[in-house]
DNA sequence: CTCACTACTCAGTGTTACTATCTAGTGGTA
DNA sequence: TACCACTAGATAGTAACACTGAGTAGTGAG
């Protein structure tokens, strides 16, 4: 992947992750196939997984172990009420910063 | 600012002081106030002039000192070819990134 | 002569995504 | 058996970037 979009993915790639739950329960190997399906095609699993690490530290998310037929355990992330407000947080500052770029492309076309 | 915001910046407020240069030459000082002007309050100075060290190292940008007339010489960036180059490659993954989350935004409603 | 504004610089810090590697369970196949 | 592919998760070390906080320096107003 671009260096570029590796840095701009910082801070995003959490809201995108946030968002994914927000569709509905999901364990890292399931999110981290989901995105390449979403055209996150270089994003690696031990991205993913650090990432689930802290947003389980810091609350925004209830975790299950949940046994799986082929292969070890999965960990099943559920967002919770502060993971929500933590995807509203991440849509607003998005929407601020997509509405900045926004006006910015139109000036510069 | 918000820890959310900051992580958000990274690489994007690179392609936005780009976007700004290819409006027109700007000195860091008065790319700084467009910032602020622009909504981008709580960006510290400091940031700035470190990004703009950096795309000069990369010789994204042309350099001019000019003589000012209310303190220190300006430092006059000029986006040249290769800048415009990065322009256009920061726009390509700012929309590929867009895109993704303009879905995942109205799926999610 | 102090203050505000202009203009730029720099060392140190925290956060994040990436690379590379490791452990482990299941099922197919040579 | 031995090996491989797929599933599932963890982690140590690295690079890049924005921030904090401080500093240097020139100009003009009060």
């Amino acid at each position: 992947m671009g260096k570029q979009m590796t840095e701009m993915l910082k801070g995003t790639l959490e809201g995108i992750v946030l968002a994914l739950l927000g569709l509905g329960p999901a364990y890292g190997y399931e999110i981290t196939a989901r995105l390449r399906d979403q055209g996150f095609a270089d994003i690696a699993e031990g991205t993913v997984y650090a990432l689930l690490v802290r947003i389980e530290q810091r609350g925004l998310v209830d975790v299950e172990k949940v046994p799986s037929e082929k292969g070890p355990p999965r960990k099943v992330f559920t967002l919770n009420a502060q993971g929500r407000e933590a995807l509203d947080e991440f849509w607003s500052s998005w929407g601020f910063l997509a509405d900045r770029l926004a006006h910015l492309k139109a000036e510069g076309e």
